[in-house]
DNA sequence: CGATTCACTTAACGTTGCTTAACACCCAAC
DNA sequence: GTTGGGTGTTAAGCAACGTTAAGTGAATCG
């Protein structure tokens, strides 16, 4: 009798995996692989599964299609972060933060310490948290498994800086890959020949296409970098002593030391400090993330400088737009970075700008 | 509608959950399950179910079984911080956020920008959203608006590091009083005499007393610190530089600054460099919170160093205590600290040296 | 020509999301 | 007091869905 208001308010249209593979003449297995990134289906089929279900609109798990969502948001996202500690992560959260809260969202924020297990839970705790919306700047390159579960709770997402190898999702970042090229370059045009590189660990995408870029743009000015002298560690200053002390310790000490990331290019030096080396004259040091209290007089790191504000609010527009609208097109977002010139580097303060 | 809504006016409307579950096409245990926010239902189902329980005005206080409010918390805890770019905040909310997940607690973080009016509008959302409790490390002296929200939501709340002036509640900090003596009399026995002190915001009661203390122990050694070489300016980098303009610009500029946070010692130091200034030989400079990048090698800053875990773990345990067994016995916890001596006050570290 | 790899299917499995049904509770009527 | 209808809660059950280990068959390779 009242199925009327029921039928006329809710109506599911109902895209199951199966319908698509249907659509596709496959199995709902083949489906299922091509929609978590896994291995095993020929780029051919995925790419034209991927294409039929986006026409379908396809959601895993699909009891229903569309979300009426504007009345009832419970307007809390998640924000998953490594950790608070690095000022990168904060600068990002300040942001976010101010940005959500301009439109009544408020955040919870949870940490991993780059740990994969920690990073399922809290992804798990906050999908059960009914959050509408989670922003991921500690991503892991091999295991997706939190944002399997954000995807099957419909529970959007967008990644910060890091991205998932084989998972679609909205990106926010720089251009790892050019930027890391320019710190590099800018290094050799130093003249410095014993160059090692330090990053953050190998799981995060940001760090790995960092480490890339150093080594091909030094091998295009015929310049190697061994085993011994690319070293990943923690992102943090320890990390960076750490691996300061590995690579000062060995008979051919490098000459320059180009980071990853301005915690880890500051641990360095202060390894080096330790041992009486002065910086620039002995070792000359970037870092990688422009971080404010870096770039400061005090420290005068010469790095790479991302737009924190801008990638920060990027990322939350972009999943206001995943929540309001859920869709399957997802957009890779790259923001502008600039390059500072510190004196660590070798370069005179005044003359800051180089040619 | 007519004849319901009709009715609806006239008399109690007695909408029931089986009402609501018929509206909208599913069984009453899943109107109940969303109604107890308990898990088994999808997002859209929820969301579907609020709408129409609201539009219909059903009341879920029914009667029958317990109210489930009291024993069921929602496991969330509020954590308020003035900012979150100075690492004194974010090391504190490291640690809370560390001990609240081992209890399977959720932190929302908020932050005010020492805004009153923030402030107030924060503590009320937090309450709205039915947090378990509270840590604010955002306390002002004169406006206890926000506390007493909390206060009259039954919620209760842990101060950290400032407490309001006149209004109860658990208090977690260090003796500043204490403390601020001892940097000063630090500086006093370098022989400076021409000494100024600069601290953060007033209305923070953490600030104030550190002033006095300052003021109160340069006093005991003759030394009077006139108004002008007293400043109170904003808890970061910013006030520092701003700060040190002032005091550096002046016909008698000071030969020690004496600072309440190390974000503002900081912003000092940098302002001193870009005037030429040598530190410590032309200025001395000594901060108050030991952080560990101020404490670093790098820039070796003598300051207060505050236990950030002891203080973070001893703040939500008596959060829990007060959520678990609500009392109107409050404790003061004051932490030990202890005095960081770099170099830039004038002392010289055995291995580190600047060039 | 058998072994291996690749691309996909089959089928068992674990989850999710909801229903049915048993339960605990309060208020009225007997 | 006892009983019965009405109410919200909760365990148990079940169907649908997506996932994934195991299996199949064709192409490739040594």
């Amino acid at each position: 009798m009242d199925n009327a208001t029921a039928e006329a308010t809710i109506r599911p249209p109902k895209v199951s995996a199966a319908a698509v593979a249907r659509a596709c003449g496959v199995s709902p297995a083949t489906v299922s692989y091509v929609m978590n990134g896994k291995a095993g289906v020929s780029p051919e089929t995925r790419r034209h599964i991927i294409k039929i279900a986006n026409e379908l609109g396809f959601r895993p798990h699909g009891h229903s299609g569309q979300h009426s969502l504007d009345p009832q948001l419970n307007r809390v996202i998640g924000l998953i972060l490594p950790n608070i500690v690095n000022q990168m992560y904060t600068g990002w959260a300040e942001n976010i933060i101010s940005a959500t809260a301009r439109d009544g969202f408020e955040v919870f924020v949870a940490t991993t310490q780059d740990d994969p297990d920690t990073l399922a839970q809290v992804a798990a705790t906050l999908a059960a948290r009914q959050v509408d919306g989670v922003i991921i700047a500690a991503a892991l390159r091999e295991d997706s498994r939190a944002l399997r579960t954000l995807r099957q709770r419909r529970i959007p997402y967008v990644c910060l800086s890091r991205r998932a190898d084989h998972l679609p999702g909205d990106f926010v970042g720089i251009d790892d890959d050019t930027a890391a090229s320019q710190l590099m370059q800018h290094v050799l045009d130093h003249g410095y020949r014993e160059i090692a590189t330090v990053i953050g660990p190998r799981f995060s995408t940001a760090s790995l296409a960092r480490e890339q870029a150093f080594v091909r743009t030094a091998a295009a000015a015929g310049i190697t970098i061994s085993g011994e002298r690319k070293i990943s560690t923690r992102l943090n200053r320890d990390g960076g002593r750490l691996a300061a002390h590995k690579l000062l310790a060995a008979a051919d000490p490098p000459r320059a030391v180009v980071c990853g990331s301005d915690e880890i290019a500051i641990g360095v030096m202060e390894h080096a400090l330790s041992l009486g080396l002065r910086i620039p004259e002995d070792l000359a040091v970037v870092g990688g993330d422009g971080l404010p209290h870096s770039r400061s007089a005090l420290v005068g790191l010469t790095t790479i400088v991302q737009p924190v504000q801008e990638m920060a609010e990027k990322a939350f527009d972009l999943l206001l737009g995943q929540i309001t609208s859920p869709s399957n097109n997802f957009t890779q977002t790259l923001c502008g970075h600039r390059l500072h010139i510190g004196r660590t580097c070798g370069c005179q303060p005044a003359a800051a700008r180089r040619p």
